[in-house]
DNA sequence: ACCGGAAACG
DNA sequence: CGTTTCCGGT
């Protein structure tokens, strides 16, 4: 049984394109641990599906910041079980695999809306973020809503340095791809790789959820070859199966039309062209068939949702718990305000989605049990995703903060954004351009082109994204 | 649908 | 460790 794949072996190189600046924490690949494995994680993938335009029809950002529903279920089953090499994958079993996220942090379910669940990027921060730039940026400024009110954040480089305990050193590689991948070469550790695409990407997608942050450039450590775009679809490791035989991708099983695979192999480019459902399998047009890619037409990465919004918070960063603030604010109540995530200010005004999303109605008081990480208060706030529909807002949108980039703190655990340059979707189409509170403004990039537009001349130090691992 | 415990697996 | 698998319960 063993379904030769392999799948993420390839992605060092894949991955690095991406995204130079962002990275996910480590913890989120596998860690050396395991030796030659890592393994591609499942939120991992649901971001990478997420960032497709492919796959829109079978999973897409939708509601608020960082929110996505899971359209076809079963086909994003399937596509999960090809990765994996797990046949028997399916709808049940993946679910249970992101209801073990809950206790992580990584994820929550929107309750009330089937097929729903929000990434909780609270605890994504961002590293090798220019600090002092950050101080100074009405992000950090605007921090603090809720925290106990407390109306300062400090936002001292120090501080912020503390947040981010590894930041561009090479300290470790720990990076994701980047030790892993065989290049011990030279350079492997500058830069992380271990990028996240998501995050990243210039240009928004219509309407989805541009990226965090976008727009503006980051210094690539690599440029990305052009003539490449590694947000096709033959670029990301999706599709990449290693041991597969060169026919084929994914294993004989999964795919069913030769067709596929034979596109596959082509070069990136090409590989657009195969339609997307399919990549997983059979043209499953169903969802809503925004498979569109086919013409050969680009996919643009997509970015979270409202990446509008910066939210900064302290959290755990590092160390929530160093940090102190274990306690997470249990009770969010209504109304407070915290937890977006990221989402916080995204202004959920937009979002359609928000809008839809009355039912929630719980408490949400869980006591976790166990948590896993000491952080793991649990916490509400994040999960419930109750409240983050509703209130999102109150900052974002009010104020005009759509464009600002906002910062937000959670009350306990802050969490930290990262620029993110666009905007929300619904909300306005435009990016914001004006968020970029850092860096200089990006230069209008058309949004249809491939990210390399993003990349732009502007270095900045590299920005990465992380999340943090509590 | 969704939840989460438990056991097994690589 | 991060699921995968199975499953009883809601």
């Amino acid at each position: 049984m063993d379904c030769n794949c392999v799948s993420d072996l390839l992605l060092p190189p894949v991955p690095a394109l991406w995204t130079p600046g962002f990275a996910f924490p480590d913890w989120a690949y596998k860690p050396e641990s395991s030796p030659g494995s890592r393994q591609i994680q499942l939120w991992h993938f649901i971001l990478e599906l997420l960032q497709k335009e492919e796959y829109q029809g079978v999973i897409a950002w939708q509601g608020d910041y960082g929110e996505f529903v899971i359209k076809d279920p079963d086909e994003v089953a399937r596509l999960w079980g090809i990765r994996k090499c797990k046949p028997h994958m399916n709808y049940d079993k993946l679910s249970r695999a992101l209801r073990y996220y809950y206790n992580k942090r990584i994820l929550h379910k929107t309750k009330g809306k089937r097929f729903t669940y929000k990434f909780n990027f609270s605890k994504v921060v961002l590293v090798n973020y220019p600090i002092l730039d950050m101080a100074n940026s009405p992000f950090f400024l605007a921090q603090n809503h809720f925290n106990g009110g407390s109306a300062t954040p400090d936002c001292s480089p120090e501080a912020i340095q503390s947040l981010f305990p590894r930041l561009p050193d090479t300290a470790r590689g720990t990076s994701l791809f980047d030790r892993g991948s065989a290049a011990p070469g030279p350079e492997g550790d500058k830069l992380r790789l271990d990028t996240f695409p998501f995050l990243s990407s210039g240009t928004p997608c219509y309407s989805k959820p541009p990226s965090l942050l976008g727009p503006y450039p980051r210094n690539p450590p690599f440029d990305y070859p052009w003539g490449f775009n590694p947000y096709l679809p033959g670029a990301f490791s999706l599709n990449n199966c290693p041991k597969l035989p060169p026919g084929s991708l994914y294993p004989s099983q999964f795919y069913p039309n030769p067709l596929q695979s034979s596109l596959s192999q082509l070069p990136h480019p090409f590989s657009s062209l195969l339609p997307p459902g399919e990549a997983g399998g059979g043209e499953r047009g169903q969802t809503g068939g925004t498979n569109g890619t086919a013409g050969g037409q680009p996919a643009r990465l997509c970015l979270p949702p409202y990446p509008g919004s910066l939210t900064m918070g302290r959290t755990d960063i590092g160390n929530g718990a160093a940090l102190g603030e274990r306690e997470r604010v249990e009770a969010n109540p209504p109304g407070t305000g915290l937890s977006l995530g990221l989402g916080a200010v995204s202004l959920g005004a937009g979002t359609g989605t928000g809008q839809q999303s009355p039912s929630e109605r719980r408490g949400g008081v869980k006591q976790d049990p166990e948590s896993d990480s000491d952080l793991e208060i649990t916490d509400l706030s994040d999960c419930s995703s109750e409240n983050e529909n509703e209130h999102e807002f109150s900052i974002g949108k009010e104020s005009g903060l759509v464009n600002r980039p906002q910062l937000m703190l959670d009350g306990k655990k802050g969490s930290l954004l990262p620029p993110i340059s666009s905007l929300p979707p619904p909300v306005s189409p435009h990016p914001l351009k004006s968020l970029m509170p850092i860096t200089p403004p990006p230069p209008s990039l058309p949004s249809s082109l491939s990210p390399s537009m993003a990349l732009h001349d502007r270095h900045r130090e590299a920005e990465t994204l992380k999340m943090i691992h509590s």
